[in-house]
Formats: C-alpha cells, structure tokens, sequence
DNA sequence: AATAGTTCCGAAATCGGTTTCGTTAAATCA
DNA sequence: TGATTTAACGAAACCGATTTCGGAACTATT
C-alpha cells in the first residue's frame, strides 16, 4: 500500500538502485530510463522516505534549533525571534529544515542537548542564547557536530559563533551621550550571567573612562533578564537607594522600556529628566513615545551569516568561524538629541 | 565507532531484541538485565537514532510546523508567534519536538506539503495562517495526517481547527463603541483572501446593524495583509475619498498601529477624533500613544488547546475536533473609554 | 577480428532499530 | 511425578533507502 522505492522499481521494471540513483542524480543512467522513473515518481506522488535516507547517509538535512538557558529566550523574545527568522529562510534556501527541541522535562529524550542532537542525527544546530555557556551546551560545543552560537562565544573545532560588537556598541553610546553634553552615565543590564550584557557593560565603563568621566557603580545595576520587568525595576533601585544618572543605556529594547515605564510612574520624563538609549531595535522602539532610541543589531545579517557559517562548518570548509557584526546607533525621541545637532 | 544498539546488546551479553525491549520498557524482560543494560547504556551515552525507529514503526514524533501562504507570515509575527509557543512547550509535554517546514523554492523536497509531510513521517501537523486554503493546504487537509489549523477551517476527517470567536469580537467592539456614543463605524481588514479578516468585517456588519445603525461602506476598507502597512494605507485611502468614521475596528493591533500613525499625521488625534481599537493583543498594545485598546486573544490556551487536539487526532481520539475561544476585549486610551465608564 | 573502453544497470550488503513468534528453563498444578 | 503454565529471552524478517562493485552489451581502436 504505501508506495516506495521498491514499488517504483517494479512499475518502471527496472532495479531499486536504479531509482535511487536516479533521486540522487547519479550519472551512469540513461536519459531514456531517468525520463520512464521520474514519470512514474510523479503519477504516483512518491515522495522518498527521509528516515531511511538519514539512515544510510547519517545526514538528515536537519538542524537544530536550541534555544538556551534559563533566561526564557524563546519565540517571544523579538530579538531572537528575527535573527532566527532569517537563518530560517536562508537555511531553506541551502536545502534544510529546522528542528526545534522541545526543552521540556519528561520528554522522551531527555536530558542533554548533544544526545537531542545525536538522536535526531542533525547534521548541525544553531544555539540561542543570550547567557553563559552551560554545561550542556559546552558538551555539545565539544562534540564532532557543527554548531553556531548566536550571542554565545562557542569555541570547539567544529563551532563558531556570531554577534555583535557588544564593546563596541557601548562606545557609540557614550560617545552619543558625550556629545549631547551629558556626564552621568547609567547601565541597566540583564544578569550577570549574561556575557553579552558583561561585554556591554564593560565597553560602556572603558568607554566612560576613555572621555575622561567617572564611573559612578551606583547607576550600574543588573536585572532578572531582558525582558521589560527587569528595566523597570532597576530604575526603582536606583530611585530608592539615591539619585537617577542624567542618561542610561539599556541592554535590551525591552529593559528601556520598562525604565521609561517606571520613570514616567515616578514624574520624571524622557529625555528631559533622563536620556534613554536602548539595544536590538526591535519593532516596539517605534511605538514607545518618546519612540526609543537604539543600538540597532542587523538581525538579517546576523541570521544570514549564521547560516553561512553553519553551512561552512558543515561542510568543513570552515574557514573563519566566528564573525562580529557592526552595530549602529538609531536616534529617536529617547536620547535628548534634537534633530539639528544630526544636521 | 558508533555506539548502537547492537554494541550495547554485546556489551551486555544480550540480544538486540531485549535491549530494543528495554528502550521500550517491555514487560517481559527481568529487573536484572533491564539494570545491567540501563548501566550500559548510561555508562556509553547511547542514544537511539530516531531515523532507524522511525523507518520500522513509521512514528517519528515529530510534528510538522507549516505557515502557509503569501501573508507573510512567520516567526516575526507577534500574534502567531505567541500561538506557536505556547504550543510547543505543550507539545514538549506530549513528547513531541516541532519541525519548520522552509518554504523556499530550490528545496530538496520541493512541492507541496503534503510531500513535505510524507518525506519526514511527522505524526501531525499545526498549519499557521490568517488566509484561505489553498491547494496545497487542502490536499494535506485531505491526506490521511492528522492537521490542525490555527485561524483556517481545516475540515478533513483526521483535521480540526482552532481560532478565536472572530464574528463575536466585532459585537463585542461594536457594543463597546456604541455605549460611548459613537455612531459612525469603520473597518479596516486584511485582504479578502484572509478568511477571519472577513469573518470579522461580517460581524462587525452585522452587529452594526443590529443596534439599528448603518452601514457606510466607505469606511470600510481592506489592505494588503495584516502589518503595519496595510494600516497606514487604510487611513490614507478613507482620507483621499471622503470622510472618516468616528470609531474604527482593525483586523489587527498592527493594523491599528498603522492606522494611527496615519491619522496622527494628518492632524487628528485618537480617540479624541478617531477611537481605535486593535485586534490580537499583542506586547505592543501597551506601547503605543495612546496605548491601543483591543480585542484580546488568549494565545496562550489557542496553542494549548492546538497542541491537544492534534495529540488527540493523532492517538484518534478525536471527538471534537475544532473550538471556537472566547475573545476579551481589553480597554486602554485608544477607543475613547474614560477610566469612570468602568467603575 | 580481437581487444580495450564505455555505457548502463543490478545484486547485495548496510544503516539501526522494532516486533512477532518460538524456545528454553523454571515454577505451578493436578 | 508428569503436565501445564509462566517468565525471560533470542532469531530473523522487516522498515526504505544508499552505495560499492561487478557484469553485460555496445562502441571504438588497431
């Protein structure tokens, strides 16, 4: 009943090698026979199994999708949620398709990511994150299976990793809040176990020192996560333990937002009171008002590059396998500039 | 090299049948043997390849993630993308992990879903759409594998559906407008290829009618999709050809979105001028100026509710097979409501 | 005409599991 | 004690492909 290999074989009366060197477009077949099988393949809708093929080959076109870590990076982070978008197209474009592993407990393959992966026979996956390196991810990062991290420095021979310049980034906003003549500078960042918020962090105090200014600890403090809960109460922190810097830099859109948030329930406004920058430039920072002004992360090219790596990686023609994206600074209503000084 | 079934069965002095037994907890293998071949099999890492169990049992508890059509619609997508994760972590639970079908052209499997579906053995499918069904929709719909569909009428014997009361939101919208006085109703939908955008405009219609108001098809207008655009150009269009309404439903809280920012444009201020109200609620609701009142869908229980219904369909349990859930609407500042109305 | 080369195709082993059915040994029963 | 049941396990067929290697038929070469 369920029609195979075998019985396209019988149809055209030739061997089952035959069709499949015809699938895989083997050479040493006649024009005439290919023309006999792939009539039939159509008039029957035979579609080849992919287990079996995976099976024989050990490749599967597959690759994994893991989103990491307890920070609840998932698909309502739009971050994320965009880069994947375009690793997603251009994957298909390279022929494969995407496997997201449920993380879940009580799955039947539980436990660690590198047996998800082996069990699936993926031929390479693409790791979301943006906090420190797990153990489970440091195995899988160590094992013979291509991996790509994004916001995630994966260091094994057949890994690589992609993300912005988060030190760099920190210096074009100071540098911005510089310039428009503001000298108490704050940072609200993620928690400390994220490394891209640490490398954020980082970049802004060197680059806070490097203009000749104080670093004042007490406008540095860490949230939860990225998500808008934590802007908001670093804000109310700052309120409680003393005074509010004149501009802050946020390491995520979602943080500013909820800093604005909490600012405006506390009378002051922005950017008069405060300035904000915040980072990703997701779709939101247009519909805040003031709308947010950001460090935009080219999401597309990110995704794009992911890809390419990966598929490099894959196909051991790795040559560089890691690659920094440029950030660029997107003035909106948020950060005190007036449209002038841009003139 | 490779660990396998067999490797463990020698290891452990055992037939590949009892280990294969073990893996699936069989009753008739003794508490000793099942220990020393789970000691085994930890100690080494093995890991079962789903290729192999899939090719002899034709289950591969993978479930196939289509988003359909030239809507656009993917990751990027706020409202389906909450669906979608919502789902996933339910069919995690379920033992299940999500396969993305790329719908890009050059594909090995190119073709329709169906193929797509047959080519990896997925046990089901969700197919994720705010359009009609198409051809190659309807074949899968057909088939013999269990669909579900979010915002489609899939209506196969081994599918079933699932979205929101979408003509009953427009009575709930209208009801809201016409309590605040408003008399002169609009519309902004999708394109007519979008099955709930038309369910909505129906509704809307139709409860208009029923508190004995008329209906002015110049305020009604559909746009290309359901983003921002489409919005935006909506309110151009009603603005070049006559007049505006005093209150306006859009199709979605993007579509809103756009629509405001048109009518912030030309002058007019919401809802002082025009009250809006969005459809979805989506995070942006809240960032909006004003923030945009809405018609809430309960993504978190659309996806819930997907995921056991496609785990029924897929066991043939099915009894109901499709469900309509309860919109809210949710109120803000952009439909006119003073904060006294609700006291 | 004998030899060497091509072209085209198939037999069979293999990938890593599942599952049926039979067998053996021990336990239970009459 | 002989017969029957039960517990525990294994042999082997099977799932649907891939791939190597060899062979037949045909063409080209000298």
């Amino acid at each position: 009943m369920p029609i195979n290999i075998k019985t396209i074989a019988e149809m055209a009366g030739v061997s089952v090698s035959t069709v499949s060197k015809i699938i895989n477009n083997y050479s040493d077949i006649s024009e005439e026979t290919k023309a006999k099988v792939h009539e039939i393949m159509k008039q029957t809708g035979y579609v080849p199994s992919n287990s079996a093929k995976t099976l024989a080959t050990k490749k599967s076109s597959l690759i994994g999708v893991i989103f990491a870590g307890k920070l609840n990076i998932d698909f309502t982070h739009p971050f994320f949620v965009e880069v994947l978008n375009s690793f997603k197209k251009q994957m298909g474009f390279l022929g494969y398709d995407l496997l997201f592993f449920s993380n879940e407990k009580s799955h039947a393959v539980d436990g660690d990511y590198l047996a998800r992966c082996r069990h699936f026979q993926v031929d390479g996956c693409i790791i979301v994150t943006g906090q420190q390196v797990e153990p489970s991810i440091s195995e899988l990062d160590r094992s013979e299976i291509p991996c790509i991290g994004v916001d995630i420095e994966l260091k094994g021979k057949s890994s690589g990793y992609i993300m912005s310049d988060n030190y760099k980034m920190s210096y074009k906003v100071v540098e911005h809040f510089y310039l428009q003549g503001f000298r108490e500078l704050g940072y609200i960042g993620s928690t400390q176990e994220s490394d891209i918020s640490n490398l954020r962090e980082k970049g802004y105090k060197d680059a806070i020192d490097s203009f000749g200014l104080p670093v004042s600890e007490k406008w540095f403090v860490n949230g939860e996560n990225f998500f808008e809960e934590s802007g908001y109460e670093a804000i109310n922190k700052m309120i409680d333990t003393g005074s509010l810097p004149r501009a802050i830099f946020a390491a995520s859109d979602l943080i500013a937002i909820g800093a604005m948030r909490a600012l405006k329930e506390h009378g002051f406004s922005v950017p008069e009171d405060v300035a904000i920058i915040g980072c990703d430039d997701i779709e939101a920072c247009k519909y805040t008002s003031p709308a947010l002004s950001t460090i935009r992360q080219n999401k597309d090219k990110i995704g794009r590059l992911a890809a390419s790596l990966l598929y490099d990686l894959i196909n051991s023609q790795s040559v560089t396998s890691n690659v920094v994206v440029e950030p660029e600074l997107v003035i909106r209503e948020s950060c005190g500039s007036k449209l002038s000084d841009r003139l």
